[in-house]
DNA sequence: TTGAAAGCGCTAACAG
DNA sequence: CTGTTAGCGCTTTCAA
């Protein structure tokens, strides 16, 4: 207890204050040798007393296998991401396994950083950045180091990924303004290119083409609530017939809806009915009152651990896609309400 | 290339290739010791054809260093904590650290998660977590490893801190709603406790009473929106002759603000006068136009990075709390509108 | 059941 | 400047 060097306690000292081997404390501790309960309980008791507690790091040495593992993501301050990386953090502790977690924003060197990650010998990545390199990813296969890819399209890569359905996406969005009345569309597909986001942008056109109904593209700088405010500025200016815009993401449908309502003093729904995607927690709030796809955050963050963990165990199993769940969730920027 | 066994490469292998000793291939990557000009490129070119790099934990077991550090969060999918979290992220992976991400929700046993960071013989840990287990903070100095203590009070343990000025935050928020002309004030005090939430309320109660100002709590659940909604229903039931509310979270004001508006008719400020607190995104925007009190998230976490990083350097230091810098943000949901 | 010993991948102190 | 050597803390055969 002297406040001295406290260098921390090794298996080598329990061992000797259980009057045993390191070997046999190993064994009594992780459980996997025989050992005999006398030992066992001597050794316990003396690793309680030293304070003792396993090296992982030194594990790792031996068997390969750190347990760590990286989450990359960007623009965690986003409602959907901070709840996607939440939950996948949490999925993988309670796994086990311990979450790295890698921000990247911008343009900040992300593959500096992945590089780091491999460096610490993760076990697998799961990346929900926006376009994360792909040569990265090619370097996380040659290691074989599992990662599977959430949301993002790197090329023609093969990997396990976890994925909205695009075409699907558009089509609901199409499909709700339709019944809610929408006869002359407008959507929002920012010109910063997003996988997702731009997918259901063109998928969603396409649907409206399809049906010989008319649709703006409208394309504000990105996909946050201050593009959904500038959005509202381009919509403004265009001729007001049209009745209905399908906003891809919520963030942006909020800045829309704000913009819309308070600077230039129009009716939602009355004037135009709005539709976001994703269904972020704001969505919901009252004074909003957003109608919706729902995008099961928690669900991909499930999938994308479970696809992970699978290929730890099996390195040579097919790559797998999983789809992530979506449904419509009414709210009052439609006109129609309810299912 | 073979699609088989693919151990990664070890310094043995590179030294092989260059034909050199091993101590040399890491004395040419660390750059630590002097190599000549040829081994050192020859080593590296070695290292680049197999693909090689250092495993760090490998390192660590010998230079007692992980570079590994804990961030142990609770409430990750809330705006304020999402940023905070993704700062003190980067900051730290720009210092060369990697952070570890334990998200600590409800009951789960956050004294397992945390015994796992020692495990990993992390450097050092942020806490920005609800009501941290005091124990385990003793555990953390009794092995030495740095923790520091981002607005949570454990009892008397002694450690770094980045803290809120709790008096001057109620003193501030009164202040406030003063100028703004209010003079039957309320407060929301959440009833699951926490630290500086708790502490600002009665702060703020404080004020009231020392100006012989009528001041009523209001007790929502938390702290959260949902439980702001909850507060309006309280605010509602009383006399209403209160004309001012401080919300002592944005999220708590949010919820608050559109309890009033949309459920009970309210008109803000005219009625009544909302003051929040964190300065979240989410109170900017134009359909909320909240007056707060803004908390920089980032200060905080570079703050905390700061001082975690400063007790690495130097274990004995004597113990630090820095203090987040806290300033009004005028905006509409109060009379006065401007500095 | 237990002890001995080898080794995971890397670094640093020490010779040469 | 470079090779040798001795660990860092742990696990796992292999004998005993």
């Amino acid at each position: 207890m002297t406040e001295k060097k406290q260098k921390k306690p090794t298996s080598f000292d329990v061992a000797r204050l259980a009057n045993v081997h390191r070997s046999a404390v190993s064994r009594a501790l992780s459980g996997k040798g025989r050992v005999s309960e006398e030992t066992r309980e001597r050794v316990i008791k003396a690793a309680q007393e030293l304070g003792y507690r396993v090296n992982y790091l030194a594990r790792s040495l031996h068997d390969q296998n750190s347990g760590l593992v990286g989450i990359v993501a960007s623009r965690l301050d986003t409602p959907y991401r901070a709840l996607q990386v939440k939950i996948a953090a949490r999925d993988l502790l309670n796994k086990g396994y311990c979450p790295i977690l890698i921000v990247a924003e911008g343009d900040v060197a992300l593959s500096g950083l992945i590089d780091r990650l491999l460096n610490y010998n993760v076990a697998g990545m799961i990346v929900t950045s926006d376009s994360p390199p792909a040569g990265i990813i090619d370097e996380c296969k040659r290691l074989a180091v599992p990662v599977v890819l959430v949301n993002r399209d790197v090329g023609d890569v093969q990997a396990d990924r976890v994925q909205l359905d695009i075409e699907a996406s558009g089509q609901m969005a199409f499909d709700m303004l339709r019944a809610a009345g929408g006869t002359r569309f407008a959507v929002l597909a920012p010109r910063e290119q997003t996988y997702t986001v731009t997918g259901r942008a063109r998928a969603f056109a396409a649907c409206c083409q399809a049906a010989e109904l008319p649709v703006t593209m409208i394309t504000p700088h990105r996909q946050n609530y201050v593009d959904g405010l500038e959005a509202a500025d381009l919509l403004a200016a265009q001729d007001d017939s049209i009745d209905a815009v399908f906003c891809t993401t919520d963030l942006l449908a909020l800045g829309c809806l704000d913009g819309m309502r308070v600077t230039y003093g129009r009716q939602i729904p009355q004037d135009l009915q709005i539709l976001g995607y994703d269904d972020i927690e704001q969505a919901g709030w009252l004074g909003n009152n957003l109608t919706t796809i729902k995008q099961d955050a928690g669900a991909a963050a499930v999938l994308a651990v479970e696809l992970m963990q699978a290929r730890i165990e099996d390195a040579t199993r097919p790559f797998e896609t999983a789809t992530i769940p979506i449904s419509p969730v009414w709210r009052g920027t439609t006109r129609k309400t309810a299912g």
